[in-house]
DNA sequence: GGCTCATATGAAGAATTACTCATATTAGGG
DNA sequence: CCCTAATATGAGTAATTCTTCATATGAGCC
């Protein structure tokens, strides 16, 4: 895949939500909708946007459908990323030179 | 600073370009212009906006702006999702259970 | 001080993307 | 078979973001 393609997927904070909420395993779409909080409508909205990117694999299982992390890596990242993020802050406090 | 302004920074092609551009040290707004092949003004937006994440910082040096990417962890983090990105497949050819 | 190179800004338009609402599909239980 | 629970889809809107154009600022040189 692309970079470009990952990262649109991931720079949603609601994507972002699903996938953790999918860090102890499997869920069908309703436990997602009760871990997370969010509307079905919209859950099943970025649910297509991750499986899209392949970030997530669906499965059925009688009457549900059931998603998980396609990689455990990506869990990985997200981590990375938020540690990476917390140790930046922002511009100094001068305004340097304009 | 919280992830999600980190990824909603990082996101844009053009400004993942203009970082790469300064892997090898800093680089005045006329050297990242050449070195991505982007209008001047597109190169002011997208540093103000890498600067406003804190991402590059900016220095005078003469009549020149040069800027930096502020942590080397930044750009080894683009490389991880360049990595990971390029292991993530697409949904299987099958589409599964629809 | 005026000129020029280097960089920044503001406004306006184009494009993308998330969200909501209404509705469709599908599978299993009775 | 029909009903219901579970999930998906499509259209429309709202919000955000990139880009372009025109112009402004600011430093150094003559």
């Amino acid at each position: 895949m692309k970079e470009d393609r990952f990262l649109k997927c991931i720079v949603d904070g609601n994507r972002r939500k699903i996938l953790r909420s999918m860090e102890k395993g499997e869920l069908c779409v309703n436990e997602i909708i009760g871990a997370t909080e969010l509307e079905q409508t919209l859950v099943s909205f970025h649910l297509k946007a991750l499986r899209g990117c392949g970030l997530v694999s669906k499965r059925r299982d009688g009457k549900r459908i059931v998603y998980n992390v396609s990689h455990p890596e990506i869990l990985e990242t997200l981590k990375d990323i938020a540690a990476l993020s917390s140790r930046i802050d922002g511009p100094g406090v001068s305004d340097d030179c304009e």
